[in-house]
DNA sequence: CCCACTTACTTCAACCTTAAAATATTTTTA
DNA sequence: TAAAAATATTTTAAGGTTGAAGTAAGTGGG
């Protein structure tokens, strides 16, 4: 089993695929702790809420983001300390919260999301509009098998 | 700037490449627990000494999985807690430990990798050989290339 | 109506992560 | 050689992450 050539190279493969996406990864961090004194969890979540503004229910945002309750619970709790989320109560259902940018969140993210879109523009650089496309298709296939694989 | 088609492009190739790294990752990280009770930095610090028979000091290892120094002294901590390292003394410098891994932490560590193995094997599946070494090589450019960017 | 079940969210304990400060030791320099 | 600088590591504070346990509120069958 482990002396499975293809075995090797897929291995390979995981590993590079691994560490270039944990130096793109960090490289974002960097820039968005030094220049909006933030971090990308923080990001993701005004990301996902930029595409709803209607808001989300703390178990969509987590569900959105795939990850735990609680964690969503923290990082809202600090966004909303820090004037960029509100909560908003949801009639006819005391348990659950809508959450949602403030117009102040808006513009902050609207100023983070382009500077991230830059920062990418400029690490992929080597990668045409095309190679680009097609990569990502793949990506795509790649991501809704495992999904399926995990159900 | 930001009207720029092939920065989408790239943009939607990052969000892709992203989304499937972590889909992964997740997955391995639940097999580690489920199957070893361990995690992917005790993982990731075994695979690093398992190839330096001799030991790495401290510093190195943090070098080498590219983790700050006090985030590997936790995890170090814990391995050696439980019998997978130990830190010996290095001759002539007495602020400096080398760790190395244990008779138990080889055995362990060879069961571990095997398994990991085939969780990347089945994962990606749908990956040939050739497409494998193919993108591999393309991906350590990259990782390359952004290490010279951040220098 | 009420008791069991489900749903929405928060809290908790343990671990991971970082940057910055602290400690200890070695090396360099004045 | 004493003081300063550099090196190796740990500690600390703040945040992120999870699974599991806890709290509160809605839902439904008997």
């Amino acid at each position: 089993m482990s002396e499975d050539l293809a075995s090797k190279e897929r291995l390979r493969l995981w590993l590079r695929f691994l560490k270039a996406s944990r130096a793109i990864e960090a490289q974002i961090r960097d820039n968005l702790r030094r220049e909006f004194a933030s971090t990308l969890p923080r990001f993701d979540v005004m990301a996902a809420l930029s595409r709803y503004s209607d808001g989300l229910k703390m178990s969509q945002l987590s569900e959105v983001l795939r990850v735990s309750n609680g964690n969503v619970t923290g990082i809202v709790d600090r966004l909303v300390e820090d004037g960029i989320l509100v909560r908003v109560a949801v009639p006819n259902d005391r348990r659950a919260w809508l959450v949602r940018l403030t117009e102040r969140g808006e513009k902050e993210f609207a100023a983070q999301a382009e500077a991230h879109e830059n920062w990418i523009n400029e690490m992929l650089a080597e990668f045409g509009p095309k190679d680009a496309a097609n990569i990502a298709i793949r990506l795509e296939h790649l991501e809704k098998s495992l999904r399926e694989k995990t159900l």
